[in-house]
Order: structure tokens, then C-alpha cells, then sequence
DNA sequence: AATGAATGAGTCTTCATTCAT
DNA sequence: CATGAATGAAGACTCATTCAT
């Protein structure tokens, strides 16, 4: 999951906060919150030891809850241009999960999702699992809105938003321990939509 | 999640290394592999320092896997127990979910799947995600054994099994970041099911 | 360095005791007294675990001075069957020097002298390196008996047998260093022999 | 063996690195490579805890194979010491072996070869046996070194530096376990030396 | 005479963090 | 703003030994 966002440039190189948050959200995606040292997190986004409490005074936790922010961004962005271009609800979950698909045959890497990887385990348990809720109900409205957008009504939005959520996250976890991103292809045929959409 | 196979009784208490894989299967569940030292789960477990490595050679990873294995267990025979009686897949499932909420109001703890909290993260990944991979699927054809006993064509069973699980893992993860057992009671009815059953 | 003295027979196994006592002798040689685990003599030497207490009540010590007078024993005999066929001592030390080369080229195992592997950083110093000191006073005292045989004065035989005795420890030493053998075929040239022998 | 190239002073104290090199190259020298713990070099040296992985990335291995070459070097500053100002060869041998025989009677410690002690037995057996190696023909190039400028040629300063070296390995072990420090004092009367030295 | 389960002190190492510069 | 040396608590694991059988 590369960031679109911050083009880098070869008179401004991208800036240590970034690389941090970069390299913390790929490796808490793989290994989850305690399975990652901060020596790795340093040594991956080439940053100096000491630099990681000037970015973040927290530290680790700091480093956490901004990487997940960042990689939930990164799935807002993609929800919305899969839903964006669509004509039906269908076509827009169809396009996301071949997306994500996609992006799991071309790292090869079969990371988790890095917001529950990341937030789940934390070592403060309220904050974190507050945060995490946060950013699963922007993913889930997020989808909603497209779906009212779409033609759904909002009750049947919301409930097939968060129908959606759910399968989106049963099936990237069958598709990691399976190694088999079909799985996640499967999912827009097991929604139970209304006949409008 | 009490272990309803071993019975204790006043004249044989359970032996030390039930004690540990019950331990080492509730604090994976609630933390995460790397969550959990084995200090805490020795402790828990009131099992002496060195016993571990008796009853487990290959120390953490060892019990591990023997505590995934056997929280599996217990997800099967939970399955069993709800399917069992039931006259459709749909009064079947219902149960399941029941079952399941009840046990996040009355333990209140909240935590997530104990297969892919112990084994998505372990240190050794191939073997972890193998067996990961091998205690799902047998969650999955448990359930799609009874999708045929209770009417499915094989193929239908298979579907809705796998679709029943993906909704199952995702709704426990909502579930856990919502603090809401009501989103596992509502799954039922999310199920795309042909008119049979 | 294998055993002539105790001839294994398929009717009557060599005994659990001596193959404690030849695995921790090979073992000790080759990585010292700390550098060797209870566990590997025990696996090395298939013996059950608990049988050690049996045979060496003070545990590991008891095994490695057993250990060390076993090695020792082998030394002596290999000192005797050099010498005993020798007429001169020139001879005598050659064809020792040549046994002990031929025995690193063919085991190419580059094994530490075994006394001092095993007694010089054991922990309880003081009957260690006693015990230590009886072996090699008996290394000597065994070159010096052939020397007199073969025609020194006591006096020289005692310098004699003091001086190639160091020149086979520090040889041996070096050849273990440079994983030469040849280091140990040259020690007899290195000898300052009177004109007589 | 104290140092004398690094001279305290009350303005600048002994670093800690330095500190640990010592502590470890004395405990090591008595008691072997697997005789001695972390915990007791880091309180000798009165070290914290963690400082040592700050100094030495790869941990027992890395302050081995420094206090093993500290060692060496104190080795090779003390052959200088006695060679340099010598007429003849046997002259410089007999001050080195009745300074090193003073050191035994002084400090009353009878500690091994420090290089021996530290290297033979060490875990990673390659690195080691070559770091050994290479530090001991350090020792003999620099006693060879004397001989050639004594008068020697150089095949006889090769094969008497040879020949010194393995009498004083085998001496230091002798005299060692013997606790007596004339075993070294008399072994430059053993070398056969040619007749203009 | 022989065994293997059980033990807790000890091993080396990594951790996230703080500090002086 | 930025750094890397320094820290001690905690990490997983191995050790030689004891004990009941």
C-alpha cells in the first residue's frame, strides 16, 4: 500500500515523520503492535535512534495510533475511487475488492488489516481500541454514503455498509491465512442486496 | 470461555499443562501472541517457572499452538452444540450467535478469535499460518456439514459455510471494537440463503 | 579417540556408565566443561535422564573427573604403546607424536587435550585442578619411566619427560589453532636430547 | 595483568567500555569463555546492564573477541618490553619468562592464556578458531622478529619463535596447574638453540 | 537399579525510553 | 531541531538438580 498522496520529489525527500509512519504501518500490518521493535521501525525508515521522540513525545503508542490514521486514510482514499466512477453499489464493492486483491498478489506480502494488526493489541487498551473504533466506523459510513448516493435508502445502506465491513474483514483474514486474494474477489456475490441495486 | 471437557473435581485438580494451555489460550485471545509474556501466563496458570519448557520443548510458540488447537476445539463443540438440534441452518446459526454474544456479556472481556489473535503474529510464520489455516477450515467444514445435513446442496453448504465464517470473523471484530455483542446476534440475518432453509 | 579396553560384544552392550563417561569425555574435549550441557552427554550418550544421579551421585563434576581419568587412562596407554616398542626415546616420542597426528587427521575433530578441557574451568576449583595436576603428574612420570629404560640418568629423563611434555600441550595447543597436524610430528626434532639417546 | 597504555587520571575515568574489556579479559582467562556470565562481568567492571549491547552490537561474542585481542596486545607489548632491550635471544626469554613468572607469583590468580581461555570454547567455533590463530602468530612473528634481529636466521628464528611459543603455552599450563611459577622461569634453559645465541 | 516429570535459579539478549550534547 | 550513547526492566530460554515412582 504505497502513498499516493505524498509524491516524493528528488529536491524534497519525503521527510522522517513520513518515512516513520510509513515503514511503523507496513510493519505492525505484518507482525501486529508488540511484534514489532522500534530498532526495526528506525532501521526500516532509516531514521537516526533519537529522532523518533522528537515526532512523536509518546513514543510507540504515538507511532501506532498515527500509522493507523494514516493506513485508514489510505483505505478511505480507496473506497472512495472504487464508489466514485460506480453506477450501483455492486460495480463499487466489485472494483474495491479487486483493488485490494490486487494489491496482495502484487506485494506478495499478506499483511493483515493495519488498523486492527496495529490498534488491537496496544498496550493501553482504552485509547486504542477507541481510536481503532473511530476509524472503522469512518471506513463503514464512508461506504454508506456511496450506498445512499447509490440509491439505498439509509437503513438499507447502513446495514449493507457495515454487512459489507464485516465480510470485507472475515475475508481478508481467510485470504491471508489461505494465501488466496479469490477469497476476497468472492465477496460483492455474497452481499444480499435489495433488487434496485 | 471455560473448558466444559475437563472436569475438575476435589480428588484430581487439573493438571499443569491443562492449566497452562487454558492460561496461555485466554491471554493470546485478549492481547496478541506478543501481548503476552510468559511470565504473566505461568502466573495465571500458577505453573513454575521451568515447568513450561517440560511440558512445551519448544517453549512459547510449543504452547501456542497447543492453546490455539484447543480454543479451536472448544469453538467446535460449540458449533456442534448449536447446530446439533437445530431444524434449519438459519435456527442453527441464530444459536451459534446467541451463544457467542452471551459469552462477551457475561465474561465482558471482550476478546478477539483466539486462533488468529495466538497465530497471525507468532515469530515462526509458515507453521503458524498453516495451522491457522488448518483450524479454520475445519471450522468451516464443521459448518458445512451441517448446511447438507440440514438440506444444502454440497455446493450451497460450502458457500454459506464460508460466507457464515467471513461474516463470524468480521462481526466478532466489530463486535470487540464496538463493545456491542448485539452486532454477533444480528449476523444471522445478514446470511444470503436460498429459500430451502 | 575410541576405547580398545572395553570391547563392545553384541550379547552385552557396553554399559550406560561408560558411555556417560566417553560422550563427556569427547564433548568436554571439544567445547570445556561449561560448554556442555547435562542434556547433550545424556542424548549423545542415549542415556535416560535421570540414570546420570545414578552412576555419578555428585552430578556433573563427578562425571567429568570420571571423564578426565577415563581420557587420561587412554593417554597413558598410548604413551606405553609408543614407547615400549621404541630403542631409543627419540623413537618413542616420534611414533607418540605420529599416533596423536594421525588421530586429529582422522577424527578431524581438533579436540582440546582433555584434561585440561574438562578440569580447568570447572567450578570447584581446588579438586579440579588437583585432580588435574595427579593426571598429569602421571603423564610425566610415564615418560619419564621410559626414558630411564631407555638410558637416561633420573635427572635427565625427569627434564626430558617435564620438557617434551610441555612441548606436546603447547603443540598440541597450536596444531588445534592452525587445524595442522604437522605441528605435532615436528615436536620430536624440537627436543634437546643429550648425545647418548 | 593491569594496563599500562591506558592510563587513569581523576579528570577522565576509564570508559566503560574499556572497563568491561578488562573485567572480561581477567574473568575469562580463569574460568573460560562458558565459566563466565554476563552478570559477573558487568559487576566487576561495575557496568549497567544494558550498556553492554551499546558497546558490543553481537553481545558475548563481540567483548570476547575484544578482550581477547586487548590481551594479546598486553602479550605482545610484553615480549617487546623484554626482547627489545636484550643482547641475545636467551637473554630477552629468560626476562619475558620471569616477568610472566612474576605476574603468576604477584597477582596469585594462576589464570590461563587469556586468548586460549577466551577463544577455544567459545559458541560460533569458526570466528573464533581463526581470531585465535591470527592473534598467536601475532606472537610468534613478533618473538621471530627478536630472533632475526638477535642473529638469527630465519629459518632458525622461525622454528625457535615456533618452538618458544609451544614450550611457553605448555609451561604456562604446567605451571598452572602445578601453582608453581618456576616452571616458566626455568623454561628458557629447555630451548636448543644453535651456538651463537 | 533406574527413570522421567518437575523445578527455579540462572543464561543471554532485546525492549522502549531518557539523557546530555 | 536533532542525535546517539546510556539504561534497567523484561524478554524467552537452558541449566543442573531433586524427587516420587
Amino acid at each position: 500500500m504505497t502513498d499516493p498522496t505524498i509524491a516524493p520529489s528528488p529536491s524534497k525527500p519525503r521527510p522522517t515523520k513520513d518515512r516513520l509512519i510509513f515503514a511503523a504501518a507496513n510493519l505492525f500490518s505484518e507482525r501486529g503492535y508488540h511484534g514489532v521493535g522500534l530498532a526495526e521501525i528506525l532501521s526500516q525508515a532509516q531514521a537516526p535512534k533519537g529522532s523518533l521522540y522528537h515526532h512523536f513525545p509518546n513514543g510507540k503508542p504515538d507511532l501506532a495510533l498515527a500509522s493507523a490514521t494514516w493506513a485508514s486514510d489510505q483505505m478511505l482514499l480507496l473506497i472512495a475511487a472504487s464508489f466514485e466512477p460506480a453506477d450501483s453499489f455492486t460495480e463499487g464493492a466489485t472494483t474495491l475488492c479487486h483493488k485490494l486483491a490486487k494489491l496482495f498478489d502484487y506485494t506478495g506480502k499478506w499483511s493483515g488489516c493495519p488498523v486492527s494488526s496495529t490498534l488491537f493489541e496496544g498496550p493501553d487498551n482504552a485509547p486504542f481500541q477507541r481510536h481503532a473504533a473511530h476509524l472503522f466506523e469512518g471506513w463503514i459510513s464512508e461506504v454508506k454514503y456511496h450506498g445512499q448516493r447509490l440509491g439505498f435508502t439509509e437503513e438499507d445502506a447502513a446495514t449493507t455498509a457495515q454487512s459489507f465491513y464485516m465480510l470485507l474483514q472475515g475475508g481478508w483474514q481467510l485470504a491471508r491465512v489461505r494465501r488466496d486474494s479469490d477469497v476476497i474477489r468472492a465477496l460483492p456475490a455474497l452481499l444480499k442486496l435489495g433488487d434496485t441495486c
